[in-house]
DNA sequence: CCTACCGATCGGTAGG
DNA sequence: CCTACCGATCGGTAGG
């Protein structure tokens, strides 16, 4: 009918494109992601693809912040209701477990992947990454220090310490899923934060 | 003098080229890796590089060796003196922060970041990362094992579990020593080791 | 170990 | 969004 491609169409497509090229960063990494391979995959021509977004770097900054979209609808998305304190804490926690547990994307947590494919270099996209790590560790200190507050933590908690050890959970969480595809790895996650965050 | 090379040359020559490797590897992946690139910072052509190896998976394969051998002259071969049982293990750990923290290779820990590129595919050398993880948990597991059967850990200890923990800390002091560059990583790595190897 | 080459693919651009 | 193209680089080979 309309030869003519609408705004909502474009939109549409550049969120095809953005879905496709997370599954394929979180499983084969942020440089694996190719535009000859990410067109041909889509049916459309190279030009048509970066059309989208300029540059392959400023793709790669795309998929940052898609990544980031989904880790929010999926994570902290899903405990909004939880009461604060302690028991919003351990409701993120769980639900990052969860993240992991379901395979939201086929090749684990694209932050693990990317940050550890781009810590080693400079340039835009490890700051997008770092940016975005500050950020989640951000939100993690603001309910430890509530559930301190509350006396729910020991009021000499080390909340960096804290943070440092449920980051250690996630990243060896991913390790035994993703490498070694061991199903009983969510539930030494869940172990592991209950000695952390005091059991039940 | 001697226009023709001695076998004793090659093999220098193939140690210089996997020296370079495993640097380049652990800081930008083991995909970053082209035989362009490596020969042209060598001073040698690409073919006679390549000769070394036959392939370039060849290279990867390896650099995964050359990446054990590291690993295993700086973290098991430190150690080897200590006393066995929690001793042992403590001492294993601890050699394992100071490898991270003296920052042997440039990137940081080359099995974490090789393991993380290469965990979503599939192939030999996908295979190689995971023995080599496979053989440092045994290691792990025999220490543990030595210090429960001494009663210098609690009886009831769940092995997998302390595996995990413990890898948890190295990949939490991996991440924010790359990402963060945050110079008190190892304190934190260490508080976490004494929690949960017994304090002191 | 070298030179000289191969086809394939990379990111990106011109022009429509 | 397309076709048609660019120079650069990829892994690898032939032949010495």
């Amino acid at each position: 009918m309309s030869p003519r491609r609408s705004a909502a169409d474009a939109r549409e497509t550049r969120q095809r494109i953005l879905d496709l090229s997370l599954g394929i960063a979180s499983a084969e990494g942020l440089e694996g992601l190719t535009i000859g391979r990410l067109a041909a995959e889509l049916g459309m021509s190279k030009a048509g693809l970066l059309g989208h977004f300029g540059t392959k770097e400023a793709l790669q900054l795309a998929v940052v912040d898609e990544a980031a979209a989904v880790f929010q609808r999926e994570v902290p998305g899903r405990v909004r209701q939880a009461p604060s304190g302690l028991r919003h804490l351990r409701a993120v926690c769980e639900a990052w477990v969860s993240y992991l547990e379901r395979n939201v994307l086929p090749g684990g947590c694209f932050f693990t992947a990317a940050t550890a494919e781009f810590d080693g270099r400079r340039g835009p996209v490890r700051d997008a990454l770092a940016g975005m790590n500050a950020l989640w560790r951000r939100d993690l200190r603001i309910h430890i220090r509530r559930a301190v507050s509350f006396g729910e933590l020991p009021p000499d908690t080390d909340v960096d310490q804290l943070i440092y050890d449920l980051l250690g959970v996630m990243l060896a969480l991913n390790h035994f899923l993703q490498l070694e595809r061991d199903p009983a790895a969510p539930h030494r996650a869940r172990r592991s934060l209950d000695r952390l965050l005091g059991g039940r």
